[in-house]
DNA sequence: CTTACTGCAAACCATTTGCACGATC
DNA sequence: GATCGTGCAAATGGTTTGCAGTAAG
């Protein structure tokens, strides 16, 4: 048995490209070449990549393209739901003196970083081969998502 | 029953000093009221602060400390286990494109960030207390460490 | 007394913004 | 044809670097 119309069912390519370009009707934007081509490019890799990374790539297929519009569309894939930032931007980094084991819970609207406690989450195992391939030095939960604060608005 | 020389026992104000201070020594740093006051300030809040928003708390009690030293204090923290980077960085965002459920493992070297799967961690609860009080759009495992290209070395 | 740290200024890099042209719907 | 997206250029913001003076060990 299959779940049918599952939003994230885009394992296969031809089936992601239109769901993406579904993903775009829906939330009122256009599809152009540009955004479908920085979509591909980014689906079609498991390396993380920055703008500028992607726009070198990309620049092979679409000489012209720019730079400016390949940060702004990565931008507005993150909007919806089409692509995740996982590392980095420009803002300012942030520190954390605490020693005691905590999770963080981040507010996608207003940046606050909130700490929590859960000892679930102190006790999860990092799996085998991970710490075979790797020197793992931490480990936390990160969740993602409104805040309070910004929810009452 | 209490264990002994525990290294991040620093939950006492007074500890956490003299804990900062022995680290200092042991990694062969210079103690300077500068490199005091910045950890103290950084210790003292759970906001998770960016370098310019402890700078202008330090700067109360010591007008004449910069900018930059906050900066290059707060690595130097970091790099001895002082403190943590929570949250950006100067370097570039970068992208992930991929639907299904994963964890990151990105290595603290060369910041390159692997995927990884572990069904356990995708099958982690958020606790309930968190759930009612944000709206969680993002849940992962993180983890940090030197990789397996970068350990060779 | 030596070495490392600090403060200042300039340089650097990624991102953002404003605007005019061009493409999509 | 109206609106949104793109490309270009300039501005911004955070971080890094080089250097001379200063303080810690």
């Amino acid at each position: 048995m299959r779940k049918q119309n599952e939003t994230t069912n885009r394992a296969e390519p031809e089936k992601r490209t239109s769901w993406f370009v579904e993903q775009c009707r829906v939330n009122g934007l256009k599809v152009t070449p540009q955004r479908v081509a920085i979509y591909e490019a980014l689906v079609d890799t498991d390396e993380h990549p920055s703008a500028e990374t992607l726009h070198r790539k990309i620049r092979k297929l679409y000489p012209r393209i720019s730079l400016d519009t390949v940060n702004r569309t990565l931008l507005t894939l993150a909007e919806i739901g089409a692509a995740f930032v996982v590392e980095g931007s420009g803002d300012a980094r942030r520190f954390d003196g605490r020693a005691g084991k905590h999770q963080h819970f981040k507010c996608v609207k207003c940046n606050r970083i909130v700490d929590f406690h859960h000892k679930v989450f102190d006790r999860i195992k990092v799996p085998a081969d991970i710490r075979k391939r790797f020197r793992v030095l931490r480990k936390t939960v990160y969740l993602e998502g409104i805040c309070d604060m910004c929810r009452k608005r």
